[in-house]
DNA sequence: GCTTGCCTTCTCATTGATGAGAAGGTTTCA
DNA sequence: TGAAACCTTCTCATCAATGAGAAGGCAAGC
């Protein structure tokens, strides 16, 4: 598909898209004519950037974490493939997408204890 | 405390401290001679601040959500402080921080999952 | 063939979170 | 009194992510 339907159905900007590429994020098949060329996984690809753009992180990190977030397939499972640091980098990495994950579910948690006891507070009064 | 103790004691910049002023997220007292003190709980506001900022979260969320982030006394509990509208800000906001939550859930569980496949790999290697 | 719509690259602008420095007032201590 | 360490405000710069537009090539339909 060529970057105006990936951008119909992603909901992203076309501008965004180039973005990407430009951040090594995505690499489209160029067609004879120049035009982008994606596979149906970019759909896939493209809203899992958003989703870690979105959660607060950077396309450097993006870039370099997500060789390993696909579906498990046998291409990058030989230990080959990883290098110490790299191991080091994915566990660090992991460790403080971990951090954030607490971050938020504590203040989420707050959040909605707030709502309830604001609540309760309501059906106590008989409002 | 003076903003340079507080930046010590937090580890951020005073600069930013200046800054998270100006975006209403703290709001230190001045002393006569127009330096800012701040209470003894402005550290661990800091912090909480700090934390949400590297979620991702923006100073305008933070700055609507964090009154409501405190340990629950009894100040902020009458519902008369909350407006249908605030509730419903509160809930929308539980639910995108939830929604962050789950993607670097997804992801940091991936990343451990391909640390624990190679590492199970380079054992039944034998290496 | 011309219009319309999509694509290309390039460039400029903005916004939010930061870094950094100047110029000057205050406190402390020797 | 003078130096050192703090504080103030103001200003300019940067970086990442994004918006927006110009200028032009390509393609499908009337």
């Amino acid at each position: 598909m060529r970057i105006g339907e990936l951008s119909r159905r992603t909901g992203v900007p076309a501008r965004m898209l180039r973005y990407y590429e430009e951040q090594d994020l995505l690499r489209p098949d160029r067609a004879v004519n120049g035009y982008r060329v994606y596979p149906e996984a970019a759909v896939y690809r493209v809203q899992q950037i958003r989703g870690l753009l979105d959660s607060g992180l950077t396309t450097d990190i993006i870039r370099r974490i997500i060789p390993f977030l696909d579906r498990p397939d046998d291409i990058h499972l030989h230990p080959d493939c990883l290098t110490p640091e790299l191991a080091d980098l994915l566990r660090s990495e992991a460790a403080r997408i971990q951090q954030r994950v607490e971050c938020l579910s504590r203040n989420r948690d707050r959040i909605l204890a707030y709502l309830a006891a604001v609540e309760a507070a309501k059906q106590g009064a008989g409002c």
